[in-house]
DNA sequence: CTCCGTTATTGACAAATGTCAATGCAACTG
DNA sequence: CAGTTGCATTGACATTTGTCAATAACGGAG
């Protein structure tokens, strides 16, 4: 299972055994089930989540409702804002599978940094990749329809839509269960 | 012009003489003039930008009609996608103002990083913040409706309305303009 | 297998938003 | 000053989406 986190990194750097065993020696695996909440609203984060096995999703609570803000799939990542900015968290992250995560506080984080430094140039440039993706996604939800965004999901992340439920998508690209229902339909003809 | 660099960075990091010497000598600072165009659709970005006086805005051009996604105004950052992942660009940047820039391009950043390795840690952290306030916009956009998004406007970044003409703040939150209109009008009552 | 809770679909109607065309308004230009 | 241009507003009407209520489909627990 660690040699899967090695696989990963080496896509961007290159790994000395004494490194990989830094790796080892910091139990970052941590194992959860479907319905876990990793963290509320209201509360502070400690952690830094990266998804090797299952799926994460982050929501607000609005008026009692659910309103679904980001899916995290496999050799994706979250740095809660609540952690970045040290301010209680406005929203909830939830387990919705049974997963197995990469979880690191900003402490293990700066004892990697000061030992191998070549790690933060690694989580500069992972983090700026993730900026850009993410400033795309915001892009791509301000400039299309909801029908639009459905079929986007359908091209870009197929396995999500097989293992979410529907209304959670629907919440996800700003509609009701009712109207994704109805986009659906419309599809088939 | 330059001591303003200075009295930003110094909110994060210390700075030596040394150091501001480097940055006066790198000659970041470039002038703009409204209408200038940044980054084009299909172009491979060269550089990173902050905006020290100004406005910039980003913006696709689809079926001829602009659908405008970010507005950067003083303090605030692009690292275009173009650049981060190497592809070519998908979207415009555009001066909206008389503008006063910190131009920047791998190769200056590589150096500087290379000679005073605390600004690599600075524009991770400087990234990663960045990165929590756009999953941050994404979820206020999923969540809330254009009124919704008008009223944040309003109350997070007011010199925004006062900055930029109706019809692309329209666009911004995600409606036509004559949307935006009646939304003000319903406002008034 | 049935029962039960959750999720998905459908219909009828209300509300919000888009579209198109006309008008107003302010700034710039000659 | 008149004429032009770009932006904002308004009205009428079409389309999309939301809301509410009913029903269907599915899966897990017993």
């Amino acid at each position: 299972m660690e040699e899967e986190i090695f696989n990963y990194l080496t896509q961007f750097i290159s790994l000395q055994e004494e490194e990989k065993q830094m790796f080892r020696e910091l139990n970052l695996i941590k194992q959860y089930q479907k319905g876990d909440v990793l963290l509320r609203e209201g509360r502070f984060a400690r952690e830094y989540y990266f998804v090797m096995k299952g799926c994460l999703r982050s929501y607000y609570l609005v008026g009692g409702q659910e309103k679904t803000t980001a899916f995290f799939l496999e050799e994706e990542s979250i740095a809660p804002e609540s952690l970045v900015e040290q301010k209680p968290s406005e929203y909830y992250i939830r387990c919705e599978e049974d997963s197995t995560l990469l979880v690191a506080t900003p402490d293990m984080e700066k004892r990697v940094f000061q030992a191998f430094p070549k790690f933060e140039t690694l989580c500069r440039v992972l983090s700026e990749r993730e900026l850009s993706k993410h400033q795309t996604s915001l892009a791509n939800f301000i400039r299309s329809t909801p029908e639009e965004r459905y079929q986007d999901l359908q091209k870009n992340r197929p396995q999500l839509l097989q293992r979410v439920p529907q209304y959670q998508i629907a919440s996800f690209i700003g509609v009701t269960p009712e109207t994704l229902s109805r986009i659906r339909r419309k599809q088939k003809d």
